[in-house]
DNA sequence: GACCGGACCGCATAACTATACAGTGCGGTG
DNA sequence: CACCGCACTGTATAGTTATGCGGTCCGGTC
């Protein structure tokens, strides 16, 4: 048997690469791959790690990593926000403007506040735009390079 | 009987101001102030309304208003939050340095970035810290007595 | 070894939430 | 008015999650 901290690391990265509804559905593809454990353990679990349920556009339900998650490898996070939410990225003076999808502003400002970029003085965003503030115009440069390459 | 509107409202109300943890939990408060419906009721308004429910640091269960509900009223959702989770502000040169209950410096930052204040350039927030930039000094001194102000 | 305490887990079930279905009321249409 | 369609709700129940209780398995102590 798995032990609990890897069993929770599995989990971890299971639902952060699909969608799992349920935690019956989470027993059952931890089934799938060895691990043998009952819906209550899941429930202790998913508390213990702080999970979030929320339900995504198509009000579909899916449990996620809590926010705060997102703070032990912020690259990472800020670089799945960029290909799925980003659209545009330009430079203006001293600074970066990124255009997203409507709605998304917000969350991508805040993983990139969390990059806690050296030259990211900080940002704002609106409802589809993000504003990012760097000291002059050749760090605006390299931030917008360095956002396209998490971007990927 | 009050309107389906009007009932939404009233729970968006009541979420706001106390800690709801059960759905049934919120029949029993409005049926107290006069609105009587049933838990089957309340579930279809809380999803209609997008509400989420999360555990706060104690790991208490609440009901709240979603991210996006907040941009409808910056200030209140920031006041609330101000109240709740900040210990200082204090001026350093062009920024205002909030202290804030461990791990709520994010959700902090947040609410401010949304006030879309003149003065506030961006924030970033650590764990327990939300460092606001401004334009100078003066700026920093409006920004934070705004601030206190809105924690009332 | 005997005993204790704590972490961990499963079982059974309580607690909580979502939904299928049917009923009501209301506005529009013939 | 008769009829239809739609929004809304309650009832009953299915679906989902949380937890009280008891058992097992260590690791430490006497």
């Amino acid at each position: 048997m798995l032990t609990k901290r890897s069993r929770q690391q599995l989990i971890r990265s299971l639902i952060s690469q699909q969608r799992i509804s349920t935690q019956l559905e989470l027993v059952n593809t931890l089934r799938g791959l060895g691990c043998h454990v009952t819906q209550a353990t899941i429930s202790r679990d998913i508390r213990e790690m702080g999970l979030e349920k929320y339900r995504d556009h198509m009000s579909r339900a899916r449990y996620a990593l809590p926010d705060t998650e997102q703070k032990r490898d912020p690259g990472a996070a800020a670089g799945r926000m960029m290909r799925e939410f980003a659209n545009v990225v330009a430079v203006a003076h001293n600074m970066v403007v990124l255009k997203s999808e409507v709605g998304t502003a917000p969350g991508l400002g805040r993983v990139i506040d969390q990059l806690d970029h050296d030259l990211i003085i900080g940002c704002v965003a609106g409802d589809d735009t993000v504003l990012i503030v760097t000291p002059d115009p050749k760090a605006a440069e390299q931030v917008a390079e360095y956002l396209q390459r998490l971007g990927g």
